[in-house]
DNA sequence: CAGCATCCCGAACGATACTG
DNA sequence: CAGTATCGTTCGGGATGCTG
């Protein structure tokens, strides 16, 4: 099946479209984690979706899964280098989105970043709310 | 209504969310177009989609919305001076998109860009197909 | 522990008709 | 010509149960 775009952006954003891959993404920034890990990093992402989001991620390079054969299972994922790149870009449009949301802010609406990190997207660390 | 965001990139991705505003952001990159303009420019689009999307981005102050009063009505849409900065951010996801594609297909992928202008989305010009 | 399959809901999108 | 209103469809995402 062929996949179309009209706008090379579109590329671009189809790599973190949805509701989850860039949070996923912005924790294995970090390093490794375990599937479980990133579950428990994530409270109320369903099974599903982290495996749907990690699939994804992985058939486009962007993460790398690693499988030990062990009893229990035990997987990793990590960044790729593909991966490491695309953090460059999404560092730039952290820094473009803090401004806009405290100018946004500034004119009266009503908006919220939870993580207010200085270093955005570089290091997410806490918990979500 | 309160927005709350989780990482700052995703209020960035929210300004150009859906499947029309890149297009339109591209488009009035080469200066302000009419409304009927637009439309021509991006045969698929329906009308209640153009306006609605062109009313996310004046809301978000992206786009700039001038009407004159005269029959049969003129309206023009601009970019707005955070419109433009924006647009700095998206040239360099296009670059970034431009080269993942060329990787992927590189990689067997079937995957295509219809707008293969050099300057990406500078200046999109021809039509969509 | 990690992953897959199924069902369900709501938001986003599309088509059409109508108004100033 | 530009915009509104309404209806129907599609698709992303959530909940749950099962398998190795």
């Amino acid at each position: 099946m062929r996949k179309i775009y009209h706008l090379a952006v579109e590329a671009t954003l189809d790599i973190i479209r949805g509701k989850w891959k860039l949070r996923i993404l912005c924790h294995l920034g970090n390093g490794p984690l375990r599937t479980g890990e990133l579950r428990r990093l994530m409270p109320g992402i369903s099974q599903k979706m982290l495996t749907q989001s990690l699939k994804d991620l992985e058939n486009a390079h962007i993460v790398n899964r690693r499988s030990y054969n062990e009893v229990p299972p035990r997987v990793e994922y990590s960044l790729t280098e593909r991966g490491m790149s695309l953090r460059n870009i999404l560092l730039e449009m952290s820094d473009w989105g803090t401004a806009l949301v405290k100018e946004q802010q500034e004119e009266g609406d009503d908006v919220k970043i939870l993580n207010t990190n200085d270093d955005g997207f570089r290091n997410m660390g806490n918990e979500d709310k």
